[in-house]
DNA sequence: TTATAAAGCTAATTCCAATTAGCCTGATTA
DNA sequence: TAATCAGGCTAATTGGAATTAGCTTTATAA
C-alpha cells in the first residue's frame, strides 16, 4: 500500500544523484523491489512520477507555511529570541539550521535534483528561485529589519544585510552539496562568517 | 573546416540548455547544418564531443592564466589599481566584471552546463567548485590581503572578507542564469552590496 | 592527371528504454 | 461464496536515438 510512496522516495534519490532523464524506470523499479512494469499501477508514467514529487514538495511547503510558530515562519518570534542571543548562541543557531537544511534527506535530494533540472523547465528554475533564493531573503530582511529597529543590530539597508547574512550560507550548502567531505571546512568558514556579520552590523559598533 | 568546432558550439549551447542526455546528436547535426552520421567523421561519438568541450575549457583556463598582466590574475598589480579607486569607480568596475561573466557567451554556457552536470561526475563537480567557488575566493582573498595590509581597507580574515564580497556575486549570478529578465534588479543590489562591502571594511571605518 | 583523403550523404543496424497486453493471486466485499 | 479489484509478473511491442556501412564528391598532392 505504501508502494506508491516508496516509488517517490526512491525516484527522488536517483534523480538527485543523475537527474530525470538519466534514471531508468527499471532503477526504479528496482529498488523499490518491484519489476518495472508494475510501476504503472501506480503513476501514468516516468513523468508522473516527477511530476507526484514536485506536487508534494509544493505540499509540504504549503503545510509548514500552515503551521506558523515554526523556526522560519514568524520573524517576530525569531527576532525576539535572537536580540538575547550571545555571539556564541548565534553561531549554535547558524550552525545548526545550517547543517539541518544540509542534512535532511528529503530537503537534500530535492534541492540537488532541482539544481539539475532548473534550466529544463521554467517553472523548475522558478521554484529554485523561490525557495532557496527569494524566499531566505525575503524572510531574513524581515528579521533583520527588526533587530535593526530593536536597536540590536546597525545597518542602512535590511535588503543588503540579507544578502550578506545568506549569500555565504547559499555558498557553502552548495559546495557540500558536490563534496559533503568539505563539510568541516564549511563549517568553520561559517562560523567565521556569522562572527564577522555579527561585528559588522552588531551591537558594540556605533 | 571548422565543422569541427561549430560542433563544439553548437553543443555546448544545447548543453547547457537541456543537459547531456536531452540533447540527441540530430539536434547538434542539424544546427550544424550537416547530418547525423558526418558528425562521426569528426568526433568519435557523442561522449566524446562533451570530452572535447571541457578539454577546451581547461586549455582555455591555461591559456588565460599564462597571460599574466590580465585583469584576475596579479593579485598585485589589480590591488594597485583598486586602492586609488573611489567607490563610484568600484562599483562600476564590479557591475562590469559581473556583467562580463554573465553575458559572455561561452562563459555563460559552459556554466550553465557544469551547473546541469555537476552530481553526474565527480571530477565535473570538481571542476564546478574550482571554477566558480575557490579559485574566485583564493584570488580575491589575496587581493583584500594586499588592500588590507597597505591600509585602504579594514578586516580581521581576508577569507571571510573575500566569501562577504564574493558570494553575493554568486549568487546572483545563479539568479540570472535561471530569469535573464532579472538582470536588472541584480545590478541594482549587486551596486547595495559593493556599496555597503566599501562601508563595512572601507576607508572611513575605525 | 590520377590517386587519395576528407567530409558529406542515405540507408541500414542495433540497442535500449518506455510502455502495453494479458495473465495470476490474494484480499475484500456484496 | 462468488465477484471484483489491487497490485504484481512475464512477455511483447514500440519508438527512438546512437552508431555503422558504404557510396559520392571535391579538393589536394604526387
Amino acid at each position: 500500500m505504501d508502494t506508491k510512496h516508496r516509488i517517490l522516495e526512491e525516484a527522488l534519490t536517483l534523480f538527485s544523484e543523475k537527474g530525470y532523464s538519466n534514471v531508468f524506470v527499471n532503477d526504479i523499479a528496482e529498488r523499490v523491489g518491484i519489476k518495472a512494469p508494475s510501476l504503472y499501477k501506480h503513476y501514468k508514467n516516468k513523468q508522473a512520477i516527477f511530476d507526484a514529487i514536485i506536487a508534494e514538495m509544493h505540499q509540504r511547503f504549503l503545510d509548514q507555511a500552515q503551521v506558523l510558530n515554526i523556526q522560519g515562519n514568524d520573524p517576530f518570534r525569531d527576532a525576539e529570541i535572537y536580540s538575547g542571543f550571545s555571539e556564541e548562541q548565534l553561531i549554535r543557531l547558524g550552525t545548526d539550521l545550517f547543517l539541518y537544511y544540509l542534512h535532511d534527506d528529503y530537503i537534500k535530494k530535492f534541492r540537488k535534483m532541482l539544481t539539475i533540472e532548473q534550466f529544463r523547465d521554467p517553472s523548475l528554475g522558478a521554484a529554485y528561485s523561490k525557495l532557496y533564493v527569494d524566499d531566505p531573503l525575503t524572510y531574513q530582511g524581515q528579521l533583520l529589519a527588526i533587530l535593526v529597529s530593536a536597536g540590536v543590530l546597525h545597518g542602512e539597508s535590511t535588503e543588503t544585510m540579507a544578502l550578506h547574512f545568506y549569500s555565504p550560507l547559499y555558498l557553502l550548502l552548495t559546495i557540500c552539496d558536490r563534496d559533503p567531505s568539505r563539510e568541516e571546512e564549511a563549517i568553520r568558514i561559517l562560523e567565521g562568517h556569522i562572527r564577522e556579520f555579527n561585528r559588522l552590523y552588531g551591537r558594540t559598533k556605533e
